[in-house]
DNA sequence: AGGTACATGTAACATGTTACATGATTCC
DNA sequence: GGAATCATGTAACATGTTACATGTACCT
């Protein structure tokens, strides 16, 4: 039940097209939560349906041509309603270590391939971030308002997550790799 | 596409029923793959039909009764091939990242209790993990016969993952925690 | 006979993925 | 007018979740 919050946040973030809110999912959002732009429109449709957004007022909606949705108060309110809730840190669902554990049975052909391909991935996921991190959170300096400086904190974390978690894959393929039993080919 | 690799890896380990597949599931598996029994029971009658495990045989099967499975050699097959292949990193979708995202819209009520509720609960896994390490992985001194040790190395692997994430998290509740704007309720 | 743990399953629904369909706009 | 890009959508399917149903074994 997260995807419809998503949506109600990067709407209230800036109002947007589905598939603006697809391509910002493919960006910053999609750090930590992803969708594709099937999943964006069903959910755009039903978050409409429900009276939480509403596109904005175009003469005769035609199928082709950009339609922008809003966040109206309901739906804030869902969304204030929804973040001060909890949940469960949700299983932890790693493809990669199933083939690890994969391999302890039946042989690890390909498999430092697969790691070596990984720590490619993560290290251009990693640059990335930290580029972002240079461009938009740059070493303090500038005191600016409050309410302003509570959002950068917030999202600065976010952020640093993101690194912190592409920094521990670096660190573990690289470790793994190292340890690996040469290729039984 | 991962659980049925999943349950054939379990089974390949050690021949089980639903209910046992379950708790190693809850356990050791669930570590980085998670299942719940309705799935696993679907999947084994999939694997069944497709003829990569088989019930082991028991005169006349009655519901209620334990019903244990085997992988057959082209369940084994099956697995190879997968193992021996690739995907992508899967897209990352952490609610409480979202959460705090949203939080950076709509205010920040509530966030600390449930960021010191995750940080609990990441604890308590950091310190069940590192008690399996420290009972199954002890610090060398045994070395035992190479194909044996080959597979010790992965699972001890796949553990680090399991600790090196759970470190992170807690550091990372940690600084977010002492970050965030006091409390405005 | 009743309760509890063990054990296997069904059904309905929610979410996510993959493949495809359709129209509008712009540039050549 | 054809190709590329922008833009919205449908359909079919796979996977995951939640609630419930049913039977066995054992203990009291």
């Amino acid at each position: 039940m997260s995807l419809p919050h998503a949506i109600l946040t990067a709407l209230l973030e800036k109002p947007s097209s589905g598939l603006e809110l697809t391509r910002r999912f493919d960006r910053s959002i999609g750090f930590f939560w992803s969708a594709t732009h099937q999943q964006i429109y069903r959910e755009l449709g039903r978050l409409e349906t429900a009276g939480l957004i509403r596109a904005l007022p175009q003469d005769a909606p035609v199928r082709g041509q950009k339609k922008e949705y809003e966040v109206l108060p309901a739906g804030r309110v869902e969304l204030e309603r929804w973040t001060a809730g909890g949940d469960e840190p949700k299983a932890v669902r790693e493809p990669l270590l199933l083939r690890l554990r994969a391999a302890a049975v039946v042989g690890t052909t390909g498999l430092d391939a697969e790691l070596a391909r990984h720590l490619a991935l993560r290290r251009a996921q990693l640059a990335d971030y930290r580029e972002i991190e240079r461009r938009d959170f740059p070493p303090s300096g500038t005191p600016a308002d409050d309410r302003a400086a509570d959002g950068d904190r917030l999202r600065h974390a976010v952020l640093r997550a993101g690194i912190g978690l592409e920094t521990f894959w670096v660190e573990w393929l690289t470790e793994t790799r190292a340890a690996l039993p040469a290729d039984p080919s």
